[in-house]
DNA sequence: CTGAAAGCGCTTACAG
DNA sequence: CTGAAAGCGCTTACAG
């Protein structure tokens, strides 16, 4: 099976009438190409339906025409919709997207980042999703000659975007608080061991500080770690119920856990709003059906900043830069979990 | 910023005292290769840290070392895990993934295809995800001189893994007629406009034959259309009860649309199985969390066995070879939301 | 079994 | 503003 033959830049100088060199000067954009040539160019290469092989390019030193996403994992809800959004953006300015799951498994992650001078010839860029990076991992990439851009990641060198994790975990408490509770647990996400993600971590303080706000002080009983998932919450709230004692209102470090909470609270024999309300962070499109109160968070749009930043990099490499960091607004959705307590 | 620097096959070939040719085919595992030079250049290689350029590999005519995901869409939580489990398939395999999200729209689905001459210089094979093709899309893709393989279409000349949708929907049909259910009714998946998808009409044929089999006949009232997700479930679900008459008994074509239906039974005050037993098929994570009876199918593996299937067209690629599909088993999950009729 | 040579299709200095 | 030449790092016939 003989692939399509397809036409090369040789094809578009005869065409044109002018030199490769030219025409691969014209093809980019870059300047000393007078008009005329450009626009011959342009229309010898549109006749010939001409695409510059990336592989070649590459070689000789171009771009590659791919960018990385790198993520924890694919399934997670949050990424697969911050990676399809980064997609768009991608492919919509010529790239392709080279997808890289770690898999929530830190022997791949290792494999990832100990290959990554051969992942580094084979993009432009690499966009990462929360990925929980030790230091030596943040050298190594911000030192690999590639445009870089993030979401949801700390003291990082290149740009990131995210939320204000602390101001979310404070809107969810305080609204706890402002309806009356003051007997408050939290349902805390798994700290991290890297140094590169401090979501949970921050989202404890929100919810320490807006406990402060009103003169409250968190108690230890009332934190309890899950790690951000249904089974997850399912279990924390089980630890709750059965070994300590029930609050009258509960903040889960995420809306899967919070699911996981309402389950476990079912089980029971319990439910929100009655007996506890819940309030979590994301608006998952699940939370809409199951009336949980939460905090939003724009998550495709993170997805989509990033990789813009991203592609605003691979345009103008040279352009003095400091990192800087993004935050998008979240907002409080009140549903059915949360009532005044009584 | 320079890139690291790394090794060439010249290095290799220098430490290793033989010619790049021969390092070229040992490295490649090529016949007409000493075990003693094999062994001088395996160790050289690895001394080196060598990886081959993919862009050099690439524009010498060997492989690229990539392989396209297409996929209607990357956030639905089916094409999610299809897609991570044939990513970690590829990637165990030394290939990266290129995703493509068609975002759902056939004009991206257009633009994908029309490029599909320029892809196919990027990638050794593509791995379609039920994507519904034309005649002319499908002889595009099979004569591109590419592996291909795919999930859950239908009369491609490729190798398909897949589940039987007719006899699933049978399955889930026969469940609600063995509980005593005969006023039966379908939320049903919109018909592909395209070829190479027969999903819905699958299923819907499953239903019918369900019914026959108990000399029971489709009620034209009771087939409402929805597209499979929770909103398109939910407006079917309304349709259903406000315009149509309530029966004992649905079946929904999947557990999105199983979802939504759920929702808007609440929101008219009524509840399942209470009012109306309801079965989907999936077996998404959250239809454990409601309770939501279904018919599972294996998701992750079908993603992953195609993606082996495409693995093996790449290696062995003169291997003489019919085209074979591949149907994987489902099973009945009786949860809560079906149950005897009274 | 092994190697010298040509070539894949671009880009990058370097002259003009 | 334009072009001839070299070279990127491989693979593929073709000799030996």
């Amino acid at each position: 099976m003989a692939r399509a033959q397809r036409a090369t830049i040789q094809d578009v100088a005869v065409l044109s009438g002018l030199s490769i060199c030219t025409v691969s000067r014209a093809l980019r954009n870059l300047p000393n190409v007078s008009e005329s040539a450009r626009h011959k160019v342009a229309e010898a290469a549109a006749k010939l339906g001409y695409k510059a092989s990336s592989a070649a390019a590459r070689l000789a030193g171009g771009s590659t025409g791919s960018i990385a996403i790198i993520a924890p994992t694919a399934t997670a809800w949050f990424f697969a919709q911050a990676v399809e959004a980064a997609e768009e953006v991608f492919a919509d300015s010529g790239y392709d997207t080279v997808l890289i799951s770690l898999r929530n498994k830190p022997s791949v992650q290792r494999r990832v980042f100990n290959d990554l001078s051969a992942l580094v010839q084979r993009v432009d860029g690499i966009l990462l999703l929360n990925v929980d990076l030790s230091p030596a991992e943040v050298a190594l990439v911000s030192t690999a000659g590639l445009a870089v851009a993030s979401v949801g990641m700390d003291a990082v060198p290149w740009d990131d975007v995210g939320i204000n994790n602390e101001n979310a975990a404070w809107q969810a408490t305080s609204h706890l608080l402002d309806l009356g509770h003051w007997d408050l647990a939290i349902l805390s996400g798994k700290e991290s061991t890297g140094h590169s993600v401090s979501t949970p971590t921050d989202r404890f303080r929100g919810f320490r500080r807006a406990l402060a706000d009103h003169f409250l002080v968190v108690h230890p009983d009332h934190v309890v770690t899950a790690d951000s998932s249904i089974e997850g919450g399912r279990r924390a709230m089980m630890e709750l119920i059965t070994h300590r004692n029930l609050p009258s209102a509960i903040f889960a470090d995420c809306d899967e856990t919070a699911f996981g909470a309402l389950m476990a609270l079912r089980e029971h024999g319990l439910s929100s709003p009655k007996d506890v309300s819940i309030v979590g962070i994301d608006d998952h499109p699940m939370s809409w059906f199951l009336g949980l109160s939460t905090i939003y968070q724009p998550v495709a749009d993170q997805g989509a900043f990033a990789a813009n930043l991203l592609i605003d990099r691979l345009q103008n490499p040279d352009a003095a830069h400091e990192p800087t960091q993004h935050l998008l607004n979240t907002k409080l959705i009140e549903r059915k979990t949360t009532r005044r307590k009584r």
